[in-house]
DNA sequence: GAAAAATAGTTTAATATTAAATTATTCCAG
DNA sequence: CTGGAATAATTTAATATTAAACTATTTTTC
């Protein structure tokens, strides 16, 4: 048992739990990030075109919202995957401040050819807990106040 | 119920559970964010510092290996640190290609300072889950053959 | 002992992430 | 109708993160 912190019962739960849930997320997330850049994209630029593939062309603001990312990053992720030829931005004509995001063509084949390896990897790296864990993981994750709503359950990133 | 991915009831709930881990973790990470800015330090700077204050002096290697960061990475950091005056770094006598990592007087008060109220916090987040709650989530998180071990346990980042 | 291999740390390049400031557009109050 | 407020997107600055290439030092091989 390490001696690196010493206080109450609590808090040293606390912190544990803290450190698991973290680490268990980044080796998750790290896993998916070497899948996705196989095919030239990181995790960000995947999480951008598997809201698109799932929920259909979005402005901006909305991705931003859907991904709680802050505006300037989607304005950089979209960035370089318009760059990539993967998106295209369509300023709305009802209202100019809006731009909205479409997956190209190119951009609707890769997700396509993608997201499956991704459902993949997660269904193994979830395999050492059985159907029951997992629900009961998903509960605890959610009861911490941080669960997304069921519009968002799907959404890999 | 939303209606963006169907698949098999296995690959919906691994995915759920994934984003649901994935999104309680940034959510808790973004909140001790907050905290250690008002400080006037990033997450990724409090957690060298935390690390050098419980574990002692490191070397830049050790450190990139507890934090599961690159080698890139903590020279980054480290500068940073530096700079701000809360870290020394020093060449080894013994073997001149590692650099041992100390904490400053100042870098030692100010974690000292820091450090209880990222507990607290932590502590707060998690109260919504009983102690059994917490030990499961914690068990549940190692499970997925992602735990520390625990010499890794009370080390915040 | 000399050269090759291994290792620690740094540099480089590309991408990400935030907050704050800025620009452009639309909405709202008077 | 006009000016101010609100909102979407972009820009700027600082920091982070990785992989790959590079430099310096030590270890290993022959």
């Amino acid at each position: 048992m390490g001696t690196h912190y010493r206080g109450p019962p609590e808090e040293v739960r606390a912190l544990d739990v803290y450190i698991k849930l973290v680490r268990a997320a980044e080796s998750l997330v790290a896993k998916v990030s070497r899948h996705v850049e196989t095919f030239g994209l990181t995790v960000s630029q995947f999480g951008v075109l598997e809201a698109l593939h799932h929920l259909g062309a979005l402005c901006q603001n909305a991705l931003g919202r859907k991904l709680l990312r802050t505006g300037g990053n989607i304005t950089l992720v979209v960035d370089n995957l318009e760059k990539a030829g993967l998106v295209a931005r369509e300023r709305q004509k009802t209202d100019r401040r809006f731009i909205t995001v479409n997956l190209t063509p190119r951009g609707r084949d890769l997700i396509a050819e993608v997201f499956p390896g991704v459902v993949e990897i997660i269904v193994k790296e979830m395999a050492p807990l059985s159907p029951a864990e997992q629900e009961r993981l998903g509960l605890l994750c959610r009861k911490l106040g941080l669960g997304t709503n069921d519009k968002e359950v799907r959404n890999v990133s």
